[in-house]
DNA sequence: GAATATAGCAACCGATCGGTCGGACGCTAT
DNA sequence: ATAGCGTCCGACCGATCGGTTGCTATATTC
């Protein structure tokens, strides 16, 4: 049959107009993905959602994984916007480290529209780290990344001597992302509003104790006797 | 049509059987949701994995929300009975909290027959935990009963000396869990075998240095200078 | 041995899945 | 002015989803 229109909406074409129907899709389909995870994302939901059809959902993207990559990808700019680039000015080494983490902290606390279900990465992670093929690779590859970067930040606060010479960067790091995992499951699971500051005390005894942006300093949680 | 039986399998009807059936499906299950989430537990796969039909699976459970909550528990009590039950004959307190940590990891480590892809609680947490229903109820109590005993413990722990005296028992359980996320994640996603001493070293930041089962003592990771 | 209960089957249901296809429409370059 | 391209549509495809129904065959109960 032939397409219409004569429901007083007119589809619009603009190759410019594309990009930002491109953007739309992306941006619903991450908080989507966040809730129901990339399976759960539907090409026939987020057609209905938007008020489109599937066929012009599926035209951008081609195929179902190569959406779920591009909503991977879409949320790991967001991440690098949000976590990364405000901590970026900051001298490298502890200082930015603390930044970065406390940017990690509100992004996982505040960010409720564009991720209402909680970090993508955490749930793409266990979503697809039992599976293979592309979609599983990506989500390796920017937690690898992103490990990387915070390794890096950890070596250089060591080198500065702002931590402890026998330091392990890669230790470190593993158990900052425990500490986050831990923060994003108590914030989706039990809505506990003391996670943020459960996560600053793990902070305070792994980076050492400190104020990284102005707050009050934490009380002591456990240290080891004198 | 009429069910035929003439292709030399004929069924098996007794109470006990279908006992047998039931667990024999809750077996398969627990391994499938484990990869592939407890939405990705299709009865339509696990009829075809069984040799049964549709009907013959479902009727064992009646829903497949009933299959989901059947599988948890049935994970339930394969972790109570793997990490828990090992540790309950040690003396309460850090004895036992080190016996059910170690208890964990190797749970983690070398279940992948009833787990191939990973913790099923954590898979379900993170699968259900922006959504509401039964399932998510009972994946919230379940790890809600599993961090108030391990607070238990801590508290005696704490009682009898062998924590210092201003240990946070919540504060304590809630880093404890985030390692063995971590753990979760770093074996699925990157089949890291170094993560089992990782979260070793982080449970002796977390613990005290010590040896649970007559391990070698880890290396340091890190200490505040003295 | 008859009556009852039940495990499991084949077949089927409407809904939804990812994906394809031809066409209508508007923008853009010639 | 017109040809071409890209965007998006409605319609449709086979497969699979959770679930229902009517039935057979066995085990159990009386």
């Amino acid at each position: 049959m032939a397409a219409r229109y004569d429901d007083g909406m007119s589809p619009r074409k603009s190759v410019a107009e594309a990009r930002r129907t491109r953007d739309r899709i992306l941006e619903h389909g991450i908080a989507i993905a966040s809730v129901d995870g990339l399976d759960g994302l539907t090409i026939g939901r987020l057609a209905t959602d938007l008020g489109m059809s599937k066929a012009g959902v599926l035209g951008h993207f081609g195929t179902k994984e190569a959406l779920q990559l591009a909503a991977l990808d879409g949320a790991a700019a967001i991440f690098s916007r949000t976590v990364w680039a405000p901590a970026e000015h900051r001298p490298p080494g502890l200082a930015r480290l603390r930044a970065v983490c406390e940017a990690w902290i509100t992004y996982l606390e505040t960010d409720r529209d564009t991720f209402p279900g909680g970090c993508l990465f955490t749930t793409a992670a266990v979503e697809f780290d039992a599976r293979s093929g592309p979609v599983r690779d990506a989500v390796g590859r920017l937690l690898r990344v992103w490990r990387r970067r915070l390794a890096a930040e950890a070596r250089t606060a060591v080198a500065e001597g702002e931590l402890p010479a026998d330091t392990d960067p890669e230790q470190l790091v593993y158990e900052l992302g425990g500490l986050y995992l831990a923060l994003n499951q108590e914030l989706q699971l039990f809505g506990a509003p003391g996670a943020a500051e459960r996560t600053r005390r793990g902070l305070d005894r792994l980076l050492g104790p400190g104020a990284p942006a102005g707050r009050a300093p934490t009380p002591r949680t456990r240290r080891a006797a004198p």
